[in-house]
DNA sequence: TAAAGTAGTTTATAAAATAAACCAAATTTT
DNA sequence: AAAATTTGGTTTATTTTATAAACTACTTTA
């Protein structure tokens, strides 16, 4: 039988977030969303469910005046991501 | 910019059931069910969506008296596998 | 021959992704 | 300096997707 994928990796934007902030020590909200060509809109829902999951931890700055939400992968999110990668290999290696 | 995931892959029991399908030469219905733990009318739904796609190539035949649906993977189904995984490697491995 | 099982499909529901609309503050334009 | 525009988001509504429940048609077993 397969593994099953965390649901919460398993989307395109959360995934792209998550392989991103891995690289970085930390990633702001306009960043990511250039990074990942997302919405605003779509980016903020999918930042808040890695959050509440545990897997980002999200600060809430200021860069000069403006407002400044930065991202950054936790130890937790981390280990959820190795997990789902594995889990993943088992589908698309031979 | 991240590469985009084929939404038609990136599903849990789509790609189950793809990558199942790279591994033999044909799997029926039955198979495919016990290997991914899907119920049928999920699997049903699901192989549909493959096959209008062109990914795979589903064949109602009898195995004595009972139906039988087989499937297979078609070579565009290999193309988009294998352009997915690709895809899927620049959001994996560093 | 009635009950239970097999191999599915169709339809309804729940969950997810996405987009559209909105907001407050900052900046730019006239 | 007021008005318009932009920035950096959030909230809400809509669409899409996944999933489960209900159903069909046929077969096997008791």
């Amino acid at each position: 039988m397969l593994k099953s994928l965390d649901p919460l990796l398993h989307s395109e934007l959360r995934l792209g977030v998550m392989s991103i902030l891995l690289g970085v020590e930390e990633a702001d909200f306009v960043f990511l969303r250039q990074e990942t060509g997302a919405t605003a809109g779509n980016l903020s829902v999918q930042l808040d469910k890695l959050q509440k999951a545990g897997y980002i931890a999200v600060e809430k700055t200021f860069r000069g005046k403006m407002p400044c939400t930065l991202c950054r992968i936790t130890e937790e999110g981390i280990r959820a991501f190795e997990k789902y990668v594995e889990a993943l290999r088992s589908y698309i290696e031979k």
